[in-house]
DNA sequence: CGGCATCAGTTGACACGTCAACCATTTCGA
DNA sequence: TCGAAATGGTTGACGTGTCAACTGATGCCG
């Protein structure tokens, strides 16, 4: 059972799976465990998976009321020829399902940030267009978000560091995202 | 204004700095925006940290019927002596607020993986402890989670990108986690 | 044309996290 | 030793995301 006292949350995953050696070898395919380095590495990423969406999310909220998700569907709509993008574009453009970015929107529109037109080519479509209103909250917003990167990621990095995140990245990214639904590499 | 029409999500971004870079000399600090590569980086880990989380939810829901988060609290516990933490530990450990930790123990109580007991010590602690349900729930669960991060990030990187991912992470970690872990509504 | 499958999007019910308020216990200073 | 403040934790209301069901429009194939 190896019941040492382990102080740091990465020994724990590794406890599980040692245990699963013991009983899964029955109905189990061997999986092969994490080395020390690829563990803390997993514990690493995790980590800030689950921690910076959370600061995004509070920096925005604090200064614009606005979501990391709600910036989002307002930055890519400020892209956007006519700052206009079908519900369908939008979603796949900001990777969330049609539900969410439905309610989202239609908060959104509350506020006046955006608004919702039918599509003139097909009568089931909806376009989302940015107003001037969303458009001059998102030029507001954007410098202290960019300060946020900045002080949370970017400047704590050496840059040979950050050259080295974009690849891993986009390595991970083609397995969590696979059809490219972000569009960051159109073949 | 630059109205030049963009395909990737990564100009988005920039667009909304560059049109702060307009309106914002006045009352704002200048803050650099991030040159192309720091974009690309940027756009990356915040696609990753978003989409990450969700592939293991729902793959730890799909298997048993386990958030993510549960998974580590159970984790937690089955490290900890006598499979037992006091709840502000264990919200520590996670980096959980009280509210979330009390909510999700009482659901993880109803299902008998986990109960809780008053602590000897001190009247006001509660103590969480792992039942044998919920080691068994864990053990079980473990293989298929392994599986899930190797297939999702540590078999996609080589053994140098997982090492330089750990160097990443760790010094993103002292900006997103420093020391604070918990301490909510102080002050 | 008629009928069926698919697509685009919305809605509503439910699950989860957050926040503020709250209670009980403990600590500490005067 | 008494009372105020701090600690440990729980609860309930509210906002947001998810899923399944639904509406309406379009496309397809006979």
């Amino acid at each position: 059972m190896t019941t040492s006292t382990y102080d740091e949350p990465a020994a724990a995953v590794a406890a599980a799976g040692r245990a699963c050696d013991v009983a899964a070898s029955a109905d189990q395919q061997d999986v092969p465990w994490l080395t020390s380095d690829q563990l803390r590495a997993w514990v690493g990423l995790i980590s800030v998976a689950e921690l910076l969406p959370a600061r995004l999310d509070s920096q925005l909220q604090r200064d614009a009321d606005l979501t990391h998700f709600d910036y989002q569907v307002l930055a890519m709509l400020s892209e956007a020829p006519e700052r206009t993008l079908r519900m369908t574009g939008l979603a796949q453009r900001t990777s969330a399902t049609l539900p969410r970015l439905s309610h989202v929107v239609k908060r959104l529109e509350v506020r006046g940030l955006v608004e919702r037109l039918p599509c003139p080519g097909d009568a089931r479509a909806t376009n989302a267009h940015l107003t001037d209103l969303g458009w001059d909250t998102l030029v507001r917003t954007a410098p202290g978000h960019v300060r946020t990167a900045r002080e949370l990621v970017i400047d704590v990095l050496t840059d040979e560091q950050v050259a080295q995140l974009e690849a891993i990245t986009s390595a991970l990214l083609t397995r969590l995202d696979p059809e490219d639904r972000l569009l960051r590499r159109n073949r």
